[in-house]
DNA sequence: CCTACCGATCGGTAGG
DNA sequence: CCTACCGATCGGTAGG
């Protein structure tokens, strides 16, 4: 999403800025107006509240990774793929999406309790989606025997933390180091190896 | 640290705790002397700036890891026994003082510049310590050849990210859920392994 | 440690 | 979309 025309969405565009980068609370109606040009009363012509343009950016990342990660998890590839595919497709969202990304991790607990439940809903759907390719390769022994969820966890809190050292100037691209984290969990997930 | 009697203790504890479940911005000076039963201006015979109390929470949090943690870095062990009591030790620390470990990952970045800048150091200098075992451990052939950055980073990103999910009264103690992921973490990084 | 206050800024609204 | 404003609250201080 670059330059968004319509003035909604140049509202959220500017606004996942500030909140990334400053924090929702510490981001003022007045700032995110300000980088519109306009002023700070103003942006209410277009939006309801200030939790509502934080709602927005939430809910679109979280839907991003539900729809576009979570159903690898259920194709019939051996369990293996299935997550490295899984690892790839998060790490290219989180880095292609950098700010909002940033916001959906951080802000998320900022929305008011009914929004924050909902989300928290989502949050646990997608962790269950790499817990299901978990178990399923424990199942079928291509997998060691783990905690399937101790195992989600440690991939999630992964491929999560990417945004906060991530740098697009940097020396890897996000697929290269997709595939790397991917190669250290499937190693550790190897059914066979030799004892050491 | 449970109800301490010095008032500057108290303060740093209150805040803690209200830091870590509302944000630092969002926690006013007189949320934090409510818990004490003060007037919101009565803090300032003890402190002298609100930031200045987020800096000491955020600062002790940093030495412990820093202090108890990193020097398992530089002992003559062989790497992969250095690698899991390092992720034990952390984890240990995380839910022992799971309020400070909150704010200590979440709050620091609105620390005023030449703070944060410090903090920034410190943690580059701690993740230096996990790069160190990592890429020792290589050069030894007792791992694999991993990148040793990307290595330590989804090590660090896993052991911080109990702090989002850990519940003292949950199945798992701090030690089964660090020998669990350090388990993970050296079968990913073995040096010999069967084809898959 | 309290009372009483400071200027600044907050999210949001009315009326045009 | 602007002007002008609302009540509330912010971090912090003076004086006792």
């Amino acid at each position: 999403m670059e330059q968004p025309t319509l003035r909604k969405e140049q509202i959220y565009f500017a606004a996942g800025g500030l909140f990334s980068r400053k924090g929702y609370h510490a981001t003022s109606v007045r700032d995110i107006a300000r980088e519109l040009n306009l002023q700070g009363g103003s942006l209410y012509a277009h939006i309801e509240s200030k939790e509502d343009v934080l709602w927005e950016i939430v809910q679109r990342a979280a839907s991003e990774f539900l729809q576009q990660v979570a159903p690898i998890a259920d194709e019939r590839a051996p369990a293996p793929d299935r997550l490295r595919r899984m690892i790839v497709e998060h790490i290219r969202i989180v880095t292609d999406r950098l700010e909002d990304a940033t916001v959906f991790f951080h802000e998320w607990r900022f929305l008011a309790p009914e929004r924050r439940d909902c989300i928290t809903l989502r949050r646990d759907e997608y962790e269950a989606a790499f817990r299901r390719v978990i178990e399923e390769g424990v199942a079928r022994s291509e997998f060691r025997a783990v905690d399937p969820r101790l195992t989600a966890v440690a991939v999630l809190s992964t491929v999560n933390g990417v945004y906060q050292w991530y740098r697009p100037d940097g020396p890897l691209s996000p697929t290269q180091i997709a595939e790397s984290f991917a190669e250290l969990f499937l190693h550790g997930l190897q059914a066979q190896h030799t004892g050491g």
